[in-house]
RNA sequence: GGAGAGGUGGCAGAGCCUGGCUGAAUGCGCCGCACUCGAAAUGCGGUUUACUCCUAGAGUAACGGGGGUUCGAAUCCCUCCCUCUCCGCCA
């Protein structure tokens, strides 16, 4: 949520950011909302003023014994008044509300301007793209053969989009949940934690998902319980409607969870194998910090997610996003995208956003600085620190081999107990 | 699923029966000052948030959400949500 003393002060930087996140949002009628609100608070604040002090007056005339029925009738219209304007006055502030709760964060100074994807920027390449004397087979084939996974059989459980991990592909996969929470609770001092799978409906709507894309998630009719879509849903929330002191902030959150997604719209993209799953798992990185130390915290929380990548050994680029593909709550963010040489692309494995105050407005999420003792909103930031299956995919495609065993990096040898699937 | 209790400030916890001088006692915490070489302890003072207005300053609102009764509601009534306890069922 933006702050609507923004929308009085500085119309046209709104305007200009909501433009280059691609979207179109009536400014000028949340304005004049805005300014008939105010008007009738003005208006309100008098009249109730005024009851206050008769009512006062009452009420020392009745302890006075003496006869109140002069002020008490004047004051009924007045009652009748106040109680109507209450009423408009609402009105508007829960359209000005809903208004604002469809419109997105704007982008930081620093982002790109674009439109989609191909705007883009590359700021950085890691490591090497690895090299075959064979042609390299995709994940799909290497981990069918190796039986790690059985797409079929899960899609007889639940549908496609829902992956059966079978033997070493299912240690695999808690091999590397295991591996990232160690890492990024031993190196960097993350506190772990295990979260609810399924949200109330504001604790969704603190993050943004709600109410704009509701379609995105899975929902429980019966309880009006979402499944989340990432683990930001249910740790951004832990301090929701709280205010922390500012000597407890940063805060560093890690958490595994399984995520789910209905990917409504997005049929018949990446559908093979582990690129696009309806059901995945994650180690999400959750930050809050000081409004000044965002965006430092966000480089570090991009590096963060990165030493996963450069631990297992895997060729990846840092991605800036441009202006029009950034997400509805992000202010700035990167992708960590994992080169798959089976499937010859870049696939997104994480993504690192400031957030700035846009969560912590909607979730009411503040901290009371030490200075001045006064309170103010948080910035939250987080990324994923990283996401397992298309980990998998170019942990798979990267160590393969021309007989199809996988060498797996050193760092899982202990997780693993083995150095080699075959 | 059945029965009951409860939701008040950063936290704990009064107030609700008997509506008005209660934005809310008290304690803890926090901030400042004093004492001290320093700290602890102690003493004194301060300490909710949001909004509105032409600033100073003033005013308004908020005791889980919404509605009602009333001149006036933290306090009475209705309703929804949430939390807890006991019983049952289950991992």
């Amino acid at each position: 949520m933006l702050s609507i003393t923004k929308f009085r002060t500085d119309p046209d930087l709104i305007a200009a950011g909501i433009l280059a996140k691609g979207e179109t949002v009536n400014i000028d009628e949340i304005i004049k909302l805005d300014e008939k609100y105010r008007n009738q608070v003005t208006e309100l604040n008098a009249m109730r003023a005024e009851r206050n002090q008769t009512s006062e007056q009452i009420a020392r005339q009745k302890r006075a014994g003496e006869d109140a029925s002069v002020a008490i009738k004047a004051m009924r219209e007045l009652s009748d008044k106040i109680k109507s304007t209450e009423l408009e006055t609402g009105d508007i502030l829960t359209e000005i509300n809903n208004k604002m709760e469809y419109i997105p964060n704007l982008p930081h100074k620093s982002v790109p301007r674009g439109q989609d994807a191909t705007d883009n920027v590359i700021v950085r390449e890691w490591g090497q793209e690895p090299e075959f004397d064979f042609k390299p087979l995709n994940h799909l084939q290497l981990g069918t053969d190796l039986e790690l996974f059985d797409f079929n059989r899960g899609a007889k459980i639940s549908g496609s989009g829902f992956p059966l991990y079978t033997g070493l592909g299912a240690k695999l996969e808690r091999v590397l949940i295991n591996f990232m929470l160690d890492q990024h609770v031993e190196n960097y001092g993350f506190l772990e934690i295990f979260p609810p799978f399924m949200t109330r409906r504001d604790s969704s709507r603190t993050t943004g998902q709600l109410p704009k894309f509701a379609e995105d998630m899975y929902h429980t009719d019966v309880d009006d319980l979402f499944l989340i879509p990432t683990a930001e849903v249910p740790v951004t929330n832990i301090h929701r409607d709280e205010i922390l002191s500012e000597t407890d902030l940063p805060k560093y959150y890690v958490a595994y969870s399984a995520c789910f997604r209905r990917e409504a719209g997005s049929y018949g993209k990446d559908t093979r194998g582990l690129l696009r799953l309806h059901q995945f798992n994650k180690v999400e990185l959750v930050k809050f910090v000081r409004p000044e130390d965002s965006y430092q915290e966000l480089e570090s929380l991009t590096a963060q997610a990165e030493s996963i990548l450069q631990k297992l050994g895997l060729h990846y680029r840092v991605v800036e996003l441009c202006s029009g593909d950034l997400s509805f709550s992000a202010a700035k963010c990167y992708d960590l995208e994992l080169w798959a040489p089976g499937e010859q692309k870049w696939l997104e494995v994480s993504s690192c956003s400031n957030f700035e105050d846009f969560q912590a407005r909607r979730g009411n999420i503040r901290y009371r600085r030490t200075a001045d003792r006064k309170v103010d909103f948080v910035h939250t930031l987080n990324g994923s620190g990283v996401a397992t299956p298309r980990l998998l995919v170019a942990l798979l495609e990267t160590y393969q081999t021309e007989d199809g065993t996988i060498i797996l990096p050193p760092v899982l040898h202990e997780y693993m107990g083995i150095r080699e699937i075959k």
